[in-house]
DNA sequence: TTCATAAATGAATGGCATTCATTTTTATCT
DNA sequence: AGATAAAAATGAATGCCATTCATTTATGAA
């Protein structure tokens, strides 16, 4: 730190490197704390008075290092996008590794789907770990030999049906249960009937459209 | 309850049917007002108090018609539900009923995303606009040569589709803009930026999502 | 008219995110 | 070591929200 006397251009104070000593509070415990109680007491248990507590402080603490609780759900996200595994698409074929991504996807995701509106609607910019997994996904498709501009469109479209798989995943077993109404639908009914005692086939349908979706967007490869 | 008195079949009040002449509140009125409360002030305006007011009542005289907020939401849904263009299953070869019938499903709820969020995880039962749709769309099915136990998998995963889809048209033009980590996710800016001047493709990429669901449930067809 | 029931009222209640003036803590400079 | 300025934490508001409840009002049936 050569830093003589004079030296206007350092108005900021300074600290040393990644060493938060002064505050109790920082942006990765705050994050932590909030993954902790989200999996302890679910979406409605995050609340801010009760992440203050969880981090012994008040809450008009929190505001010193968040500005809303908005930006707490963006340190949520970001956490949870760095556990997606995009490493497959270097180590897989292209099919394997868009299953095996868009399982992982689908999984993390369907424990926080309070999330998904928000992410879906969240500008990218800003968002290290989201845009560290797009980096991932896009080379994977350009080295299938994916055609330049099908690549985004495609990875939207998975991505659309990874946040609706990940509602599904959460839904109850007997959601398709007609009850009194039962007669009036008969197909229907008779269609969920056919699924045998679990009525809720929840994963045979991911499993089934991401295979379609795997085949159509293979196709799009000229290499 | 024994009932001693005569006539114990009707112990209920009548009413006399379709007028719901004593009383200012009624479900319909009370889902219309929903609707164009939200319509004019999205969801975030979508308040009891709100809605109260825009009916000229008290908030607390809600209560005797809905059992929670979540109860007009559900009246909401089911209003939305009955406006999804099912009828084309009747009409359209299956490949163009599917894709006109997704397309009506995914405009419609994309004004009416937090909707999502509740409909995805409801019980259909008790829910007679919903169930209505799934059975035309069972039909349909049917119709076109499905085995009855891969019918309920494949409209769960288009709905899954959909669902994410109406996510998608709701975000703003510029959610892949990388900004400043533009350097170091190089090959997806490159394939944001050959998309062009638009850069948010949510239709092309809605569009060919939904070939491939179609082109490959289609091949499940036997008949 | 009488009476029971349904509906509407207005005043609570408790929870929530957020703000702000104030105090405390911390790091740096003299 | 002491002074100083900035950052961080505090506690007491504020305003909005859904929901409850005791009470009053309106309605339809007997």
């Amino acid at each position: 730190m050569p830093e003589p006397s004079p030296s206007p251009a350092e108005t900021k104070p300074r600290r040393r490197a990644g060493r938060p000593v002064g505050s109790i509070l920082d942006q990765a415990g705050i994050t932590t704390a909030a993954l902790s109680l989200v999996s302890k007491k679910g979406y409605d248990g995050l609340t801010m008075v009760a992440l203050a507590k969880s981090l012994g402080v008040a809450p008009s603490a929190l505001y010193n290092h968040v500005g809303s609780k908005d930006d707490v759900l963006k340190l949520v996200e970001e956490d949870l996008m760095s556990k997606v595994d995009s490493s497959v698409f270097q180590t897989l074929p292209w099919e394997e590794a868009v299953r095996a991504w868009a399982y992982s996807y689908r999984d993390i995701f369907s424990a926080h789907t309070p999330l998904i509106s928000v992410i879906a609607v969240l500008p990218v910019t800003d968002a290290p770990q989201t845009l560290a997994m797009y980096e991932a996904v896009t080379e994977g498709f350009l080295r299938a030999g994916f055609p330049e501009d099908r690549i985004i469109p495609c990875i939207v479209a998975l991505e659309a049906y990874i946040f609706g798989a990940a509602f599904d995943a959460t839904a109850p077993a007997d959601i398709f249960d007609s009850g009194k109404l039962a007669e009036s639908t008969p197909h229907f009914t008779a269609a969920v009937q056919s699924l045998g005692p679990v009525n809720y086939p929840s994963d045979l349908a991911f499993r089934m459209g991401l295979d379609a979706l795997i085949a159509g967007f293979g196709a799009l490869r000229t290499a």
